[in-house]
DNA sequence: ATTATATCCTGATCGC
DNA sequence: TGCGATCAGGATATAA
């Protein structure tokens, strides 16, 4: 579900919350996600939330890092209050936050409020760490991500360009919707072998795909069914979307109609008129 | 060493 | 109304 705008969303509002608050007591209701003891974390200081490519990486006392992957469908909720809020009592849900107490997998509770881990499918997962690790990816919003440095990262490799974008192991953050965009306005076809985009095509990847990652970011990122925030809102970046989900619709440049394909059994959303 | 495929899950939607 | 097939912001283990 989440790409990079939508976990740097989560990540920065709960930053906010819970940064500096004490991890009173948890409950992991999923034991696929029991993949340390509770014991460990309880009545630890939470220092910092940040994100790491799509996790969420909850940043503990003691150098204890509970890194939170959402998958497809994994929310974040917070909902304030000294109480003990629980997942049966959730059910008097209020407000705007748009839980789904059945798909609640773990409870988080801090002194000043508890963060819900709600994930339907349950593809979501936990690992804790006991040091700091960062991958050896690119973060295409720092500013290590420069043409030089994306050049390098596609010489060679004869993968499609867009199952290209979707790897995590160079370029970290881009999923299913965001590859779709950042081609479009780009002007690459999806088919395209990476290693075979010419400089000036390279030159646009980079700079779409920090315009689109910004944008998204800057709106909260996109809603398309699951993603909400960690307060239950949905982003505001589907409204900018140029071609995902938008088959046989226009395009919005040229008029033509939007067309969808499949490559390694995801969707991709083009304009053969406008990408090449 | 890369690259396709199958798999993990639940729920919504569509065609018959 | 019911039932099966298909699809969904992801990533990985396994096969080719």
């Amino acid at each position: 579900m989440p790409e990079l705008p939508e976990v740097e969303t989560i990540a920065r509002q709960l930053s906010l919350v819970l940064k500096k608050q004490k991890l009173v007591d948890l409950t992991i209701h999923d034991s696929k996600l029991r993949v340390f003891s509770s014991e460990t974390l309880r009545n630890k200081q939470l220092l910092q939330v940040k994100r790491s490519g799509k996790e969420v990486l909850l940043v503990f006392a003691d150098d204890l890092y509970l890194r939170i992957h959402l998958r497809m469908t994994g929310r974040l909720v917070w909902i304030a209050g000294r109480k003990r809020i629980d997942s049966s009592s959730i059910l008097l849900r209020k407000g705007s936050t748009d839980l789904r107490p059945k798909s609640i997998r773990a409870e988080f509770f801090f002194n000043n409020g508890t963060l819900f881990f709600e994930d339907v499918r349950r593809f979501g997962t936990f690992k804790l760490d006991f040091e700091s690790i960062q991958g050896n990816w690119i973060d295409p919003t720092t500013e290590q991500f420069t043409v030089e440095v994306l050049t390098k990262l596609v010489e060679n490799s004869k993968q499609q360009i867009k199952t290209w974008l979707l790897r995590q192991d160079k370029l970290v953050g881009i999923g299913n919707i965001y590859a779709s965009e950042i081609l479009f306005r780009s002007g690459v076809h999806p088919h395209r072998s990476a290693g075979s985009l010419k400089k000036e095509e390279i030159k646009n990847v980079h700079s779409a795909t920090k315009y689109i990652l910004h944008k998204a970011i800057k709106l909260n990122g996109t809603t398309f069914s699951d993603y909400r925030d960690s307060e239950g809102e949905t982003g505001a970046f589907q409204k900018f979307l140029a071609v995902y989900n938008r088959e046989d619709e226009k395009c919005r440049r040229c008029k033509n109609k939007v067309i969808c394909i499949r490559q390694g059994q995801r969707s991709t959303y083009f304009c053969a008129r406008c990408q090449e």
